[in-house]
RNA sequence: CGGGGCGUAGCGUAGUGGCUAGCGCGCCUGCUUUGGGAGCAGGAGACCGGAGGUUCGAAUCCUCUCGCCCCGACCA
């Protein structure tokens, strides 16, 4: 029994000025964690029981699913990740340090190579595998910006999972059986999420699915369909194209347009020149990149900007995407700026790509690659070649759904699982293999499932807030019942504690407010804040025998006579 | 890393060159109070983030520095 009269606890009346997001706020107002340095908190009793009841949970579901738990260091020899190359790609995300000899060490910020190594150590047959070991390990990344209290630390709990298999057929089978076990999971976590397809970019591999919590305060953004339920990161979001026209448009036709180089300004010019209905999504925008060194030309409708990070998403391999500068125009002189057009991109050297929106057939108003000239009719597959169609405009709130074409919404939400078919990477890096059955060597392929521990305290306490305070699922939350003693009398303290011996004997988890000091009103809002699902007040009722019983999260209130409180009581909570 | 903001007691804050740095919450002592963050009285707690400078005099002005928060870039 946790009795607030001895718990490490002071709640605090005021915001602390530091906190924005409702998670952090709370939080530290009641008690649970402390800022400790940017993006390093600690837990103090109320916040360690609440993560340990989520660590406790993940660990059975992963248990439950026939995955291994193994523990590694948080502190690294260099060697291994100099191996991948991460030592490297890292950055200064990396912690790194050295010891008294002067040889480099890390702290983890994610652990593939550990567990590549650890079953390369033991395994050396096919028959060892299928295998999927997991841990719960602190990590350490060095952000430019932690942010929103416990969500975006530089030291968090994360659970990693890493599947081993022999095939591609293998790593299916594993990747379905984390994902089940994340659903399982994140249900009994009381959690609202979506099963988000992303895109695994950089690392490679091929699929790749996030869950993700919906909530205000989130950074990252998603792109859902409330109809069907169709949800993805907006990099990984497909266009959906409405049918077009197939009537052949007339000839291409190039008409003067001086001082348009913007699509606004060419807009009106067309609507003073042509008859007015013409719209930005008329024309056609140029948008010149250099991709690692090379010139590429984007097709987007006039009315949409490149994304930039879901282009490069979308074009595998490219490690460097950047905007023309005026150095790059200077080298292709046959560009002209804010007048390129498609048209002539083979014999400029570009590369020319387009956004899925620039259909086959169509026919646009775009530059004519001739200062102060546009060209009108000019159509794809007439008068230019499309060398590669890739995902490039930006995604709106109302694109079509590409399964049920009803109009999507943009949303926000929280991270809290990522499960991803890593493949051969790191085994091949890190040399794992083993002899499959026709004695042959084969390079393992792996999957990587993470789950953000010390992040889902937050994004529970995002989801199931409320002006007052916190309000945890009674899984999560630091016990089953708050008692709260009010009033003067002995007899009130000694009834309640007797209760709270009572229920604790039936199994329940009790916090009990024994203060003497406060008054009533302080107790109850103290227990708002902190958020215990039921909450029990023994005071004022019991001269008629009863005790008031209240759901923090509904607010509803009911009287119980004491003779029958344990009973009532503990079924109602155990039945919750 | 770019832009913006902020560092004064455990927390929230006032104080823009002049006396002993003020207030609220919290904390300690006593009395009264006790169902919605009680009242009165008394008290403890601050080298005003740090270093240097200007000045008769600096929390306040200047320079450097450290830290924190927010937006963006980055990261997952």
């Amino acid at each position: 029994m946790l009795k607030m009269s001895t718990l490490l606890l002071r709640t605090l009346r005021d915001d602390p000025a530091d906190a924005e997001v409702a998670s952090h706020r709370l939080l530290v107002r009641a008690g649970y964690v402390r800022r400790i340095a940017a993006g390093v908190y600690s837990w103090l009793p109320l916040g360690y029981i609440t993560y340990r009841n989520i660590e406790r949970i993940i660990r059975e579901e992963m248990d439950e699913a026939g995955f291994q738990e193994v523990h590694f260091p948080a502190l690294l020899p260099r060697e291994p990740y100099e191996k991948t190359k991460r030592w490297e790609e890292y950055g200064s995300d990396l912690f790194r340090l050295q010891d008294r000899k002067g040889n480099d060490y890390l702290l983890g910020p994610t652990h593939e190579e550990m567990f590549t190594l650890m079953v390369k150590g033991e395994y050396s047959s096919y028959k060892d595998l299928p295998l999927s070991i997991y841990q719960i390990q602190t990590k350490f990344r060095d952000e430019t910006r932690p942010r929103s209290g416990i969500i975006r630390g530089r030291e968090f709990v994360m659970k990693d999972s890493y599947s081993f298999d022999i095939d591609d057929e293998g790593l299916v089978k594993s990747y379905n059986q984390h994902r089940d076990a994340y659903i399982k999971t994140f249900d009994r976590l009381g959690l609202k999420y979506n099963i988000v397809s992303a895109i695994s970019g950089a690392m490679g591999g091929s699929g790749s699915e996030e869950f993700l919590a919906p909530c205000s305060t989130g950074e990252d953004t998603y792109v859902l369909c409330e109809k069907c339920g169709y949800a993805a990161n907006v990099e990984a979001m497909v266009t959906k194209v409405e049918p077009t026209s197939t009537a052949l448009p007339a000839n291409m036709e190039a008409f003067d347009s001086p001082n348009t180089p913007t699509i606004d300004s060419l807009v009106e010019l067309l609507n003073s020149k042509f008859g007015s209905g013409h719209q930005a999504s008329d024309t056609l925008k140029n948008v010149l990149l250099i991709a690692d060194d090379k010139a590429i030309s984007v097709l987007v409708p006039g009315d949409r900007e490149v994304d930039l990070k879901r282009l490069q998403a979308n074009l595998p391999g490219v490690q460097e995407l950047r905007l023309f500068e005026d150095s790059d125009f200077a080298k292709f002189p046959g560009l002209v700026k804010g007048y390129v057009g498609p048209q002539d991109a083979k014999k400029l050297g570009v590369q020319l790509l387009a956004d899925p929106r620039v259909l086959p057939g169509s026919h646009w108003i775009t530059g004519a690659n001739k200062r102060d000239t546009h060209a009108r009719f000019v159509t794809n597959g007439r008068d230019f070649e499309v060398e590669k169609y890739v995902e490039a405009a930006e995604v709106r709130a109302g694109d079509l759904c590409p399964k049920c074409e009803s109009p999507v919404v943009i949303d926000r939400a929280i991270e809290i699982g990522h499960i991803f078919q890593l493949g051969r990477k790191y085994a091949q890096a890190l040399d794992l293999t083993v002899l499959d059955k026709n004695g042959k060597s084969q390079v393992v392929t792996m999957g990587s499932y993470g789950i953000g521990v010390s992040r889902a305290v937050a994004a529970i306490a995002e989801q199931t807030h409320d002006e007052i305070g916190l309000s945890w699922p009674r899984e999560i939350a630091p016990a089953d019942v708050h008692i709260v003693a009010t009033g003067k009398e002995d007899e009130v303290f000694r009834a309640a504690l007797t209760l709270a011996e009572d229920l604790e004997e039936k199994g329940l988890r009790i916090l009990f407010d024994d203060r003497r000091e406060p008054s009533a009103g302080v107790k109850f809002k103290d227990a708002e804040l902190i958020g215990i699902p039921f909450i029990v007040i023994v005071g004022k009722a019991l001269a008629e025998g009863k005790v008031e019983f209240r759901v923090r999260s509904t607010g509803e209130k009911t009287e119980i006579e004491l003779l029958k409180a344990v009973t009532e009581i503990s079924t109602k909570v155990l039945n919750s």
